[in-house]
DNA sequence: CTGAAAGCGCTTACAG
DNA sequence: CTGAAAGCGCTTACAG
């Protein structure tokens, strides 16, 4: 049976307002130094712990932040910006919490378990769910679209944006016969295929062929892939993202064919094992840290009351390496 | 102001028990298909979202399962533990949330913000932590010592373990003069100074020279130090993880040092990257599959008031590729 | 089939 | 300086 704040007082031969205001350390209330020595030991001696809902409820708020991320894995940008929205929140006494969200169970049953003071989204949210958690007097952020503050990183212009930019590389390279290689985890398929559309229609405008698109699983060299480019005159490939670049890098390796002479290849995301890569990955580097201090400025906003601050215009941009 | 139950209940003209039956599809209470709907369209309209803190202040128990994980970064490893725990918690309608906990701030003011029906540690919790959870109906899986249902990856003697498995292969493989390369971070501090005795050790029990300890940038090639090796006679280097490893891979190359001729590299995580580098990267794969399954395992247990189920006995292993 | 009432554990004005 | 009391929003036995 836990122990209760009245189970300290009686032990404690005190009231329960006493024992409130000794644990919580409330301002104003002069109580005796030997009074709180004696309330705080036997809290410890019977192993009290409060009930975080009871607080909770009676408060009217909780000190919890959650943060839902998408299904997908997630990599090194999302970890930047929970650590600095980590920081941020312990600073003002709130805890995050992040939730994997599937999306087999509805999020509004999440919210019958825990109702945070703010939800941060680096998901999409059905407008209906949105709707129902600030009509609750929670906050929301980065979860819409993003004329409604959602994340850049959701945006499927940016999206598109991404493919275009190692494009325009390849071009600049004098690259006219690009190929893509896209990723076979499922859970990223709406990524991909922005992406891939952000690829073919800057190729399209540029005047060069329809790119032809493999799917590269990032966990083999993709040896066979780097030949059959090699014999249909594909000369430079974009890569949903390092990891696939890394497995187009090794097949070319096997297939024996030069990087970049042969075949260029660019990745996206620039993770720490493109520069380590033979030979290194040239990719294409996304604002992160820029965009994790947006994305704790909205929280810190939101907390305050004080209007959004306006999002980062720090561009994408191609960090050029030996691959092309 | 948030829509309370009894709000709904007033706008429908019923009582605030049919509502929470109505909208918690109680079993046994037989309300008219005709006063479901209307009760449940209204709580629609309102937007309503009932008070996570009242419910489980009333019910006594919670629906959220937290994981605590240590401040260090986390690989592929614990990414497969989380997925498989939350698939098993949602089969049983619960809730998995992760706080990545700083050690700035004590564990015991988490608790007072969310009380969770069993926390799942990735990270020693303090023992008066421990008691004061269990004390207070909070079951605790994990963060013990291994003698108290601990996670293996804590424990010390497994660390040092994985050191040892290292240098055993490269003794193998006729290398007597090993070198180490450590990591840099300091929150994995802990880690890589059990890693480094367990080579020590075995390097010491195979008679074989004390090994020097390089700390390695996972950032940037490690040149000069694998220069460095060369001209100390090393000629093999047991590496913190992949991440090292490829650094070290890089910096071989580039001081034009055969690899594994000239110089052996060992990692340990077997990550993706491994199979991919220039040349393929021998490595340890801890049995990070059984591991998820037994912590899953454990907090099934702990949920069913069943024994604990015995630790995986699968050992780690080393996966031999081309650069040993 | 529906309503009035108790009570979960806490905090906090208020009275002493 | 301390205690009695109200009330946060919900669920659930119980009475009708």
């Amino acid at each position: 049976m836990p122990v209760t704040s009245a189970d300290v007082a009686r032990a404690a031969g005190v009231s329960r307002a006493t024992v409130s205001y000794v644990l919580n350390d409330t301002p104003g209330s002069s109580i005796s130094t030997a009074t709180k020595e004696h309330v705080r030991a036997t809290a410890a001696r019977l192993g009290y712990a409060p009930s975080a809902a009871a607080r909770a409820l009676r408060r009217g708020r909780s000190d919890l932040v959650v943060c839902v991320l998408p299904d997908w894995p997630t990599g090194p940008v999302v970890d930047t910006v929970l650590d600095l929205l980590s920081d941020n929140l312990a600073a003002r006494g709130l805890f995050l919490l992040v939730h994997h969200h599937r999306s087999t169970r509805p999020l509004r049953e999440l919210w019958k378990a825990v109702t945070p003071r703010v939800v941060v989204g680096l998901t999409h949210f059905p407008a209906e769910d949105l709707r129902a958690l600030r009509q609750a007097g929670i906050e929301v952020v980065g979860a819409g679209d993003v004329d409604d503050g959602g994340h850049p990183g959701l945006d499927p212009d940016n999206q598109r944006g991404l493919g275009a930019l190692q494009v325009e590389h390849l071009l600049d390279r004098g690259h006219r016969r690009i190929g893509i290689a896209t990723t076979p985890e499922e859970r990223l398929r709406e990524f991909a295929s922005l992406r891939v559309d952000g690829i073919r229609a800057a190729c399209a405008a540029a005047g060069v062929s329809e790119p032809p698109v493999a799917v590269v699983d990032p966990t083999v060299p993709a040896t066979d892939l780097a030949r059959g480019w090699g014999d249909d005159g594909v000369d430079a490939v974009a890569c949903y993202n390092d990891e696939v670049a890394l497995a187009v890098l090794a097949g070319a390796r096997e297939a024996r064919l030069d990087v970049p002479g042969d075949l260029a290849v660019i990745g996206l995301d620039d993770a720490p094992a493109a520069a380590l890569a033979d030979p290194p990955l040239t990719s294409v580097a996304q604002p992160s840290a820029a965009q994790a201090h947006h994305l704790a400025a909205c929280v810190e906003a939101v907390l305050d009351g004080t209007p959004q601050p306006d999002p980062p215009t720090e561009p994408s941009r191609v960090v050029v390496r030996a691959s092309t």
